[in-house]
DNA sequence: GTGGTCTAGACCACC
DNA sequence: GTGGTCTAGACCACG
């Protein structure tokens, strides 16, 4: 059972896309695995505290994109088959890493200064 | 006279948060100094392509966080008097420092992955 | 639910400020009372043929006058408590009373003149 | 020459909207006749503290009427021939008799009791 | 030309 | 179904 203990829920984005965001980036840490199931939403609309709706839009969205199956009566679970895996990994690192080195550089910091700036709050992030 | 020319439109963000975004980043950079004056409403949303109402949304809250002063037929200008200016940047290192490697942290990078990828993209970013 | 039959839209006026007098004008009135349900944003909307940020607007402000409550899924509902509904009167009739008489002078209406002309369309008003 | 004397400016309703109404009661209260000279656009807007265009598009729009006429170089005048004061005073005494009625009547007031309300307020509309 | 406001339609989260 | 927010276009007053 995918584990939801490290989600945060922030503000001023769709929460929808939070949750999709939240699974793919374990799918690309490979903590997410293929096979593995997901709560039901009415579990995980209870964990995160948010509107059983909003979680639904999050997986049919999921299995719109082929990341998930759903099977009436049964638990939801991850497909990573056919690559898919890899291409969620390849598009996150890409995307992510685009808008970082952009906000870091707009910022105006250098390169070391940058690094420095990860270095700081990598820490945190651990916990 | 601000450029926007390295303003590029994100999609998920609210266009008037990219707008306040980006100018924030200025600030922190130095780019963007006291006394230097903001293109009109009609002006900026032309060149960026949304409603001059995003735009003046985006200068509203601006003026509410004593950023920017208005004078109705006068051209917007930066105010940065009062350690405004530091404010911000520290502001803006502080939470995009804590957002960059809480992503990267649940990307499942090492330190040094994530390291790497930061130098990956960041030519790219400079252009 | 309070009924907004006898509401008609006048131009040269904004709306979300007719919605808001007519319903000060229906609490002076006593036609509107404390816990009265209103109809939901796209209802209003759509009977008034405006659209539903136009009534939210009137709404917004009613709540920050503390005149009605809004919960989210829920209807909202009027507040007069705490001697709100007097207030709202005396302000409306205060008002109401130094325009009308101002608009009745400026025409050069004898105070006879002006009785005569609030007779004659009197009837019409109360059908 | 017209006086403007009386005038007071309104908030909430279009200021060259304000300059009609207040012409036009003038004409249904006799006050102001045909012939009688209006002050340029630049000495009337320096009395009512607006800017020129305002009354500029006052003056349009009654020119527009066929309340007044402009000739360049000479002192715009009213024109009240064929039937226009008279045409003028009735719209006027219609729309604001139905008005006034219809308001009264939304508060809830008895024809006593609305009859007493512009007694109250006469005196004052008088000084 | 400038900034400010009103109305409009679509989307989001929630019950 | 409910309320709340974001984006869009037109209008007003002003310099």
């Amino acid at each position: 059972m995918i584990s939801f203990d490290a989600f945060v829920l922030a503000e001023g984005v769709p929460i929808y896309q939070q949750i999709l965001t939240f699974l793919k980036r374990g799918i690309a840490a490979g903590t997410i695995g293929d096979g593995d199931e997901l709560p039901s939403r009415r579990v995980l609309s209870a964990l995160l505290g948010v509107n059983p709706n909003t979680v639904q839009k999050a997986y049919r969205l999921l299995e719109e994109e082929g990341l998930i199956q759903s099977h009436t009566g049964a638990k939801s679970c991850i497909v990573l088959s056919g690559g898919r895996g890899e291409r969620v990994k390849r598009q996150l690192l890409e995307e992510d890493g685009r808008r970082i080195a952009a906000a870091l550089h707009q910022m105006g910091l250098t390169r070391e200064e940058a690094l420095a700036l990860i270095d700081r709050y990598w820490e945190e992030g651990t916990q």
